[in-house]
DNA sequence: AATTCCTTGTTCAAAAAATCACATGGCTGA
DNA sequence: TCAGCCATGTGATTTTTTGAACAAGGAATT
């Protein structure tokens, strides 16, 4: 992949997941090709913003043109790396853990959700989506079989730490914790957490400050 | 409140909620008292941070000793504007609203889901977690009634935009858009995007990243 | 009551990110 | 083929955010 190895700002990354969504939706409705000033408009962002966040992973468009919209969103999803299906363990069947076993968008979004574990001996055992819910225990010896790469935590979160020593024991290369609490892992294994009452929250405070 | 109206950064409220949460956490292991250089350890995040973020809403430690959790979380959630229950409005009752609606934690977290919208007939009437569904044309007349301030969609990419406008109409305070599309509606809503997507993006460009 | 200790709140410098502004260079039409 | 057009890619500038350093000020101890 041509890109310049420069340190890429999270802000970056975060954007760029936009700019997929945003010209996705565009190429549905039957847009070929876009320029970063309406594309920024779209997103809300500032279109120097766009083309700079685009640089940084090579010179996708045409000048005097725009950018090819297809062209585009192969262009960004190779350089995030999610031009390719990324195998991963659920530990925690739950609500939450249910609900993102149910969630069909994953395939569709380059994920696939390929084991999931339970410590509850009530739940192990039972079958779920096709799969058979296993004891974490189990992690280590089906990982590799697996080829299992990212783990998603889905537990409560007093059980999260458990579980991400779990993945770590079991060499997974990132962990997405959407159980509200913090985790321990080596430095080299990338942890992302997600909260959407973050936002909420967010929200809930612009609507407070914008009252008085 | 006593605060100081600077611009606050919103990295800040997303901090916020991050300390929120691992006080919490510290409460329930009873600790009473904590530094700021101790919590930033535990949020990973640098202490002088910390201080910062908080002295944008007043002063809430006590110098040579740190800061009371309890007090500290109450503070906080006062400086959010979450030290109440904000009423929601739920528009699309599929996977995630079904999963949202399921969550429990809402309540423990300052918010409540009131009413469940949705435009199909099929799902129409259902009874769904003591709600019954309704068409969002109702929105208008149950908004107002009901206290509703918050909209949450969760509908189907095509379908977000016009919820967006049934909660416009219905003189909702805020969003929160479940639906990976983006919307428009006047500026002085606050619109967040949630897409845990963003999150496995991200985990895999960094996974990727540490490859080569 | 005075001193020591320790952590806060705040100032100031540094780093990072966003925005502006324009030169660059493909495409189009004459 | 050449001139004109127009949106990209990028260097310069501004703004924002982070981090380091320190003065201020409660509490504990003598």
């Amino acid at each position: 992949m041509n890109m310049k190895s420069e340190h890429i700002p999270k802000a970056t990354i975060g954007r760029l997941a936009v700019y997929i969504q945003v010209l996705e939706n565009l190429l549905r409705d039957g847009n070929e090709v876009i320029s970063s000033e309406r594309l920024a408009r779209a997103c809300s962002v500032n279109s120097s913003q766009i083309r700079k966040d685009l640089a940084y992973f090579g010179e996708f468009g045409v000048r005097g043109v725009g950018y090819y919209v297809q062209e585009l969103i192969t262009s960004i999803k190779q350089s995030l790396g999610i031009d390719r299906v990324w195998k991963c363990a659920l530990i925690g069947v739950g609500n939450m853990g249910t609900a993102l076993l149910r969630h069909h968008d994953f395939e569709k979004r380059g994920f696939k959700i390929c084991a999931a574990f339970d410590c509850d001996p009530d739940k192990i055992g039972l079958e779920f989506e096709g799969m058979e819910i296993v004891c974490p225990t189990h992690l280590k010896e089906q990982a590799p079989e697996l080829n299992l790469e990212i783990g998603i935590i889905a537990t409560p979160p007093d059980r999260a730490q458990r579980a991400a020593n779990h993945l770590v024991d079991a060499n997974i290369r990132g962990i997405i914790n959407f159980a509200p609490s913090r985790i321990n892992v080596p430095k080299h294994i990338p942890v992302e957490y997600v909260d959407f009452f973050d936002h909420l929250y967010s929200i809930a405070f612009q609507i407070t400050l914008g009252n008085d």
